[in-house]
DNA sequence: GTATTCTGTCAACGGTGTTGACGGTAAATT
DNA sequence: AATTTACCGTCAACACCGTTGACAGAATAC
């Protein structure tokens, strides 16, 4: 955890909250993680966080600099969960892609500390366990070195990326989400063939594909290309 | 424009405010533009921007619902701005390159409009300039109906999820920026080989590369791909 | 010329992250 | 065991944020 930067951590107290609680820095992830799950993301601020351990909110800052070392701290957390239970099989191309889909599922559920990590680093010690897991995959797929570095970037930024960008959307209020299909429809159901031939060509299977995410497809293009290299 | 949606369209007046400016969702939108590329992302908020129109923040709403459809206008105009002046050439894979380049900078030097509307759709008329423009390097490259959908789908969001993340990553504090590097160096030049056996192989390459961005080499993968795929 | 609708202004609400002072309490020191 | 020290939970407050509803003047419509 030393590299855990930005946590306050030192010898704690046995200081007894208003309610009595125990407060740690553990104790704070786990109601910050409980509170996102139960009633959302948006749910999560200072102010409710101490309502749900029963404390005083500012209690938080004692334990971490901002909520932005909060949010590193869930995302280390995050990482774990998304590992656990995770046996690689004989095969490293399926072993990349159930890394990335565990990883995306997490995040997906955490919107706000997916934003807030996406380009980032943790530090903590899980996330180099599963550097270590695709660095591993890509080493046994005959990348080394240089390239193999920037492959592990690349598959990592990528998942990231995705799971920022869709945590953010499913995050949004059902109106507003709604409100985006219907744009969505409204703009390509009728659009005009002298200006746009190619949209408008297509437009019904634009329109059909409105909801779905592109990320499981985008994500085997970029395996598929991973496999290409290696032969 | 009848499919911006929320944004509030009809005849105006000429009504002028207090200083005399005369409002318009274009002047709005100007005046939100330039206050994030002269002081920065963090600048752009409804009282600042009213401040630098010279009017009510307030008034704003009676051009845009919120904040949020304010965003989507200047997505709209960000896209004119990233196709300005550009010419396709012979090469489709080169196109498809300039395009995600150009939209790429634009949406890096506008974070919030970036996150906003990464995962969304502006309704606008050069957003479907773009599609149209991307779906038809892709009909040359040989690609068509649900194939090409797909494709242009997988295409844009990988664009404008790497735009997301990446600005939002290049808008932090230059204080947090050099803390996340320097934590990326402390984590990794330092990992203990019977822990993480390919991590400490490829250590020093790792922390060598703290600081670049992957978009563009993560990019090369995804039009290699769709060339083999053209195949 | 009157009526109506538009639209800029104002005050205010409820929320956010964060800071600094205060004081009791547990640990460290003597 | 007594005293000092450092911690850390609490409280009040600051400076923001997006947004709403009432109000009134001004431009248009009749």
């Amino acid at each position: 955890m030393a590299a855990m930067a930005r946590v306050i951590e030192s010898r704690r107290r046995n200081t007894r909250t208003k309610t009595g609680a125990v407060l740690s820095a553990e104790l704070i992830v786990d109601a910050a993680l409980s509170l996102v799950g139960e009633h959302g993301a948006a749910a999560l601020s200072v102010r409710r966080l101490g309502a749900a351990i029963g404390c005083d909110p500012t209690a938080v800052y004692r334990y971490f600099a901002s909520v932005d070392a909060l949010f590193l701290a869930m995302a280390d957390r995050l990482i774990a969960q998304a590992l656990e239970g995770f046996e690689p099989g004989g095969d490293w191309k399926a072993n990349l892609r159930a890394i990335a889909e565990r990883t995306y599922g997490v995040y997906v559920a955490h919107p706000r500390v997916a934003t807030a990590v996406a380009s980032r680093v943790t530090g903590g010690a899980h996330e180099s366990r599963v550097i270590d897991l695709v660095l591993g995959e890509l080493h046994r797929a005959g990348f080394a070195g240089e390239q193999a570095v920037r492959l592990y970037r690349s598959f990592g930024d990528f998942v990231l990326a995705f799971s920022a960008v869709d945590a953010d959307f499913l995050a949004r209020p059902d109106e507003v989400r709604a409100a985006d299909v219907q744009r969505w429809q409204d703009a390509y159901s009728d659009v005009d063939p002298g200006q746009f031939p190619h949209l408008a060509a297509e437009a019904p299977i634009v329109v059909a594909h409105a909801e779905s995410s592109t990320f499981a497809f985008c994500l085997e293009l970029l395996l598929d290309r991973l496999e290409a290299l290696a032969a």
